[in-house]
DNA sequence: CTGAAAGCGCTTACAG
DNA sequence: CTGAAAGCGCTTACAG
């Protein structure tokens, strides 16, 4: 029918029509594929704008079998790390014309493995980071051909790609720092012993001291309650250290605030160090001595190890590992009871 | 041929032959429809199980024209905010079933618009939040029918479903406490002049003022930076105030460091409040009082809203008022000049 | 309740 | 360089 009016969305056939090629022309024209001429590639080109043309992603990923699309599948994050990590991704995502479909706050394998599920078919690969993931999961809830990248998660018995942090090399960093800056007791408040994480830091801390100094350790869980009740712990009981590590900035933070509730001054009398750099490092009074980890690099750089993986690389043997880097601010500042 | 082996993803084809049925009663009974016998069912979805089926997304939705997904467009936003929003969001959206497509970041309209674009199609629903955009920018790059709902996004022209965040009420209220708890002089430092939030932020100020005092602006930007330029000017200048009001909680950190260089003693000599309730605003010391967005919450109930115009509901007219609710704590304790 | 078949909108050998 | 046609894996009237 002439005159007729597009109700519907153009397809590629409208497309075609209009330039007045085979849709098989108009395919490859707007692909940007060489076996067309100049002529046709702008006759379609034309057309494709004046009818605002856009193809459907599902019958093109029927066709192709791809989706340029990632998956990021989270768990249940505090906010800082979480939303640099997002970033980080999502900005090497875009600069490859991928786009990343998120999941988060998920508190278990079960809630992460139903995810997986849910976006299988729907992206080309998957970012992982999972504490809760082990191997079965992984094996039970995707393909073997899906590429897969592991976020700082340890997958017992599996070899997978993964970006991990070297979280015994920044423990050991921050604590032989307090111990060259004159610090002779130096405690630690641990996070979870459950956590992996928790765990490295744990033993980079102990043979950072391995000999010298006799490790002295409260168990906490990474929030900043348990850096109070340590804080509170260490203070008021018999082996009164100068120095305090703790697991992660929050919990260095809370340590801070019961501090100085107690009186005790910060660095004077007890060093204090953290872990991670969040913002609020930098804020606190003193800012706060820790070990950086830069995510959004982390995540960005996890998305072209992933990339490489979609377009046919074989990433299986890659595995890098993220060192943190030592920033020492006021918090540990002077010498501690021997003197500076 | 028989005893072959499945090389490839099983389509509802495999499923159809190995339960004994018709792709088209495969078909229903996957999808819960209630023409299949309960016999049918079992069979058809044991199948499926046994062989770890998944149905293709793309081939679905190009029949069904639905993606079961939805865009979340996001600016370049600082941490907390960021996190929380697609935290909330992604609750929901996996609540519903939906899947999240993420993309943040975007410094102007002309990025914001590109990405709009890539998202058509892929989507079944828009949640966008950018300051840059307006009513042509929408109009340009998205389809007509295509649901959308802004996140405190004011489009020129536009009547949109949204979720507006009430800075004028959440502003007036912040400083009503002032003005109630003995300040005289409450200045306020502003956002960038050119940012809606920030507009109505010194307008909620001002109007609380209205008649009772002057108002005394320094313009700022939402950075901390901002915030300790603003305290010195502030207290180095003429005009003293008694108290101050930041735009953004990450403004009044910057004046809570400046004025604790200065000397100058909070709330005692100068009460100060933000706005945001950004989780530091617990950890400053004083602690911040500030006007609270539940950022989550907003995140959440805009995803119910834009799922609810995917399911065909009229939602053009729906448009939805966040009141800050004023957080009161010790920074803003105390007297101020008059006594208290 | 069930099945054969058309159709969704693309891409890609294949033949020319 | 170009086009006709098959095929990707689903869903859904339609007929029975």
């Amino acid at each position: 029918v002439n005159g007729e009016v597009l109700l519907k969305r153009p397809t590629i056939r409208d497309v075609a029509r209009l330039a007045d090629v085979s849709v098989a022309s108009a395919s490859r024209a707007l692909n940007g594929l060489d076996n067309v001429t100049e002529a046709t590639r702008e006759r379609v080109l034309a057309a494709a704008k004046s009818l605002r043309y856009l193809p459907h992603t599902g019958a093109r990923s029927l066709s192709t079998r791809r989706t340029d699309t990632v998956g990021l599948i989270l768990p249940d994050l505090y906010g800082e790390f979480f939303s640099e990590l997002i970033r980080g991704v999502d900005m090497a995502a875009r600069e490859r014309g991928l786009h990343l479909l998120v999941s988060s706050s998920h508190g278990d394998a079960d809630e992460a493995a139903t995810v997986m599920r849910s976006m299988r078919g729907r992206v080309d690969g998957l970012l992982v980071m999972s504490p809760h993931v082990d191997a079965t999961v992984l094996a039970d809830n995707l393909d073997d051909d899906l590429p897969i990248v592991l976020l700082n998660t340890r997958v017992a018995g599996v070899r997978r790609p993964a970006f991990q942090v070297d979280n015994h090399g920044g423990a050991h960093a921050v604590t032989r720092h307090l111990v060259e800056s004159g610090r002779r007791r130096i405690a630690h408040v641990s996070g979870p012993p459950s956590n992996f994480d928790s765990q490295e830091r744990r033993r980079g801390y102990e043979d950072a001291l391995a000999g010298e100094q006799a490790s002295l350790v409260v168990e906490g869980d990474f929030s900043e309650a348990s850096g109070r009740r340590a804080a509170r712990l260490l203070v008021t009981g018999s082996m009164r250290p100068d120095a305090i590590f703790a697991a992660n900035d929050t919990t260095a933070v809370g340590c801070l605030l019961e501090l100085r509730e107690l009186g005790v001054k910060v660095p004077d009398d007890i060093a204090l160090a953290g872990f991670d750099d969040i913002p609020l490092a930098r804020l606190t009074e003193p800012d706060l001595t820790t070990a950086r980890i830069d995510i959004a690099d982390l995540g960005g750089r996890a998305l072209e190890l992933l990339a490489a993986g979609v377009e046919g690389e074989d990433i299986e043997r890659s595995s890098e590992t993220v060192r943190p880097v030592l920033v020492v601010r006021r918090s540990s500042a002077g010498g501690g009871t021997a003197g500076a």
